[in-house]
DNA sequence: TAGTGGTCTAGACCACTAC
DNA sequence: TAGTGGTCTAGACCACTAT
């Protein structure tokens, strides 16, 4: 390789195994050569090699393995979510033809939190649900989404829980009414380690996190979540 | 420290300052002590300090500065930026009350690339201004936007390029037009090398890509925006 | 058992800043 | 000149996977 002044080794050889998956040297959903191969095809130490290979894993070109390498990702299209005052997560993948599922991984009934009471006007002794729902896109975690309802407004929800597929294919069922958007705050960042858990990516790959409050048809609000999304996984679309 | 079992040290580390930071003990707009010092605090080895120092720079708690230290950022309420078809840079900072300008970094005439001639539904042969501005919020560089017009929209744009400091305030002064927001596409990720210069962040600290489509008033498309904004200083509100 | 990635130690040299 | 952060080398030990 070529080293050329003012430039980082370690993002060299980044870029220089990116393109080799682009021109399709190595193929797709296939691995690229061992830490210690490319050592050995760079001249480089390990750690520097490792730095390459941290730099792709946040790009979401690879994803290593431990005992048995670093797999090249398939390039997915990332699913674009069409966000408006009617958008739910069911419909917009369903429209792309998009396989999905989601699974709720933990819930609880207790007090809200100050920014909860804020967003939902409620008084801080009132009981609410708190939800945390887990996400697949193509049987891959894509997000995380805490959510709380005012307990009032869906009493005995955990009745519904067994089974449970899709968060308002529930409260229409059961509850017949529609959440509808009334806004919501967009904000990128790192993941807290504990959604990097769940959602399986390292702790420096970004998160879309998308902070949203839905309001009955009427106008009073129901539902205050807050969705952490895999950023390589999600675009989203607003129109006007 | 207390070692726990199956956490990483650095992670721990980063834990360990930043709870320094926010207790008052490390003083904001301070430094946090040197590489070395903090090899001695937490007995463990250069390498390990500065994975957790990456760490915190990734999620804004520091910025590293070579020969100096490794300064405490002054903590941000990010910009809230409100997302409308009438939406401009210029107005929602001043509504904030937020000190801002922009940068004319670059121009150029040319041809649009196939992503542009779609957009702004134009015929590959056709010239088009492309103007990259970096706009500032407090003196610090905040985004980097790639901007493209119709030649036959903005004739003699360069002509009034001096002194520049607002795009639409030259937009509606010289051709009497205010474009409005017709689309915006959100995206996640990690800076190009690039910007990450010249927004003067690490490559691995989050941005947001938001591009965008302008119409005339009247419907018919007139310029097409990719904005890469610092994640860390910024949030977008929509609302329904 | 051999090979892989994950974590950590030890130490070198550089560029930049402060004095 | 001494101290800081930036980059890189060399090598250790671990956990996990394949055989």
């Amino acid at each position: 390789m070529k080293v050329q002044d003012e430039a980082i080794l370690h993002l060299q050889i980044a870029e220089s195994i990116i393109e080799k998956i682009r021109s399709g040297e190595y193929l797709e959903s296939d691995k690229i050569p061992s830490e210690n191969e490319l050592c050995r095809q760079f001249h480089v130490n390990r750690h520097v090699v490792r730095q390459a290979i941290a730099r792709m894993t946040n790009l979401g070109w690879v994803t290593p393995v431990q005992g048995k390498g670093c797999y090249i990702n398939r390039i997915m299209k990332p699913v674009q979510y069409v966000l408006s005052s009617q958008t739910r997560f069911s419909e917009n993948m369903s429209n792309q033809g998009v396989p999905h599922k989601s699974k709720l991984l933990h819930w609880e009934t207790g007090l809200p939190s100050e920014e909860e009471c804020i967003h939902l006007e409620l008084d801080p002794s009132e009981t609410i649900y708190r939800l945390e729902i887990l996400r697949y896109v193509d049987n891959t975690p894509m997000s995380v989404t805490t959510t709380v309802f005012p307990k009032t407004e869906v009493p005995g929800l955990e009745n519904y829980f067994e089974g449970f597929h899709s968060l308002y294919g529930l409260l229409e069922s059961h509850y017949q009414f529609r959440p509808v958007r009334s806004k919501s705050i967009f904000h990128a960042s790192l993941p807290y380690l504990k959604d990097a858990k769940v959602l399986n990516i390292p702790e420096s790959v970004p998160i879309v996190q998308i902070e949203s409050l839905m309001n009955h048809p009427g106008g009073s609000p129901v539902e205050y979540s807050v969705a952490r999304v895999r950023s390589d996984m999600h675009r989203c679309l607003i129109e006007f």
